[in-house]
DNA sequence: AGTAGTTAGTTGCGCGCGCAACTGTCAACG
DNA sequence: CGTTGACAGTTGCGCGCGCAACTAACTACT
């Protein structure tokens, strides 16, 4: 005779399973972006982040690019290190304060900047056009109520 | 006189563009789920996937869970090796190709993958939580169109 | 059977990352 | 003014990853 209570075994699979899809997911998207950024420019993840949070904002220093990317303050400080290796970037200690340095772009910097953005924008709009108007706002939505949620959104 | 035809500059606010978006959310989730295989059982993210992966298809070969877990088959490698060294798991060279190794759990792999499981199930249903049924839905099917564009749903 | 090409899995190597420790600067307090 | 603690940014170190090269085993073709 069968125990009375129904013993459940719980089962996990993998690609159902939201954190793993989600990082396959991310993974396959950056790898899909790259091209663009490494093969075309030369620049890895970190140099392509800050590159463009500096072309948007002008004179920020490493610590708001460590709060807006929510990036290790080491890999910023190595990836301005190298695009300023590269002259696409050129820093001046703050007057204020001058354990601060202001970032901003060069000539150069801002070239490949504005050449870069139209490309990565369309490339968005490719990966999204898989996506009817509406299933996409359905998907930001969730997206942007889990980034709530997770304490992603101060910048 | 100004220019007739319209300059548009192109802006990209990294906090909302998607792939960043998606790589920032999938960083996050995984370091909220790390406290549980980390901390609490010492495994790591490929550990953790290959565990997994085996706790459900027992006796599949290493290139399954490349395969099926997309990730890079030294990745995989390693982390037989590491979860053979601590005994949840062993393998045996396949009877009809030498080359493949099958693997399986052990005992106490089985029960680490018998306390694991519910509590990374748990954590899953946290996380989206804050969302509603409806909004959940709409979410995953938004993500699966994604996965099924990018061509990450063969396993 | 013998040879060439392919596949499963492992390993040496270089690199980028995060951690911890460091330098230099600022603010607070007596 | 000197000291203490906090903060911005850099650097030495160890480690995990991917790449390329390797071994061993299988397949196909003559």
């Amino acid at each position: 005779m069968p125990s009375g209570k129904s013993v459940t075994v719980p089962e996990l699979q993998l690609s159902e399973f939201v954190p793993f899809r989600l990082n396959r997911l991310a993974a396959a998207v950056s790898e899909h972006l790259s091209t663009i950024y490494r093969e075309r420019f030369g620049l890895e993840i970190p140099e392509w982040r800050v590159l463009v949070t500096i072309g948007r904002h002008a004179g920020c220093t490493a610590q708001q690019i460590v709060q807006s990317t929510r990036m290790h303050k080491t890999r910023v400080s190595r990836a301005v290190a190298a695009l300023r290796r590269r002259a696409l970037l050129e820093s001046a200690a703050g007057t204020l304060d001058a354990r601060e340095l202001h970032l901003r772009l060069t000539p150069s910097g801002r070239r490949t900047y504005a050449s870069l953005v139209p490309l990565a924008l369309a490339r968005e709009n490719e990966l999204l056009a898989c996506l009817g108007a509406a299933q996409r706002q359905a998907l930001l939505r969730g997206m942007r109520v889990l980034e709530s949620s997770l304490g992603l959104e101060r910048e």
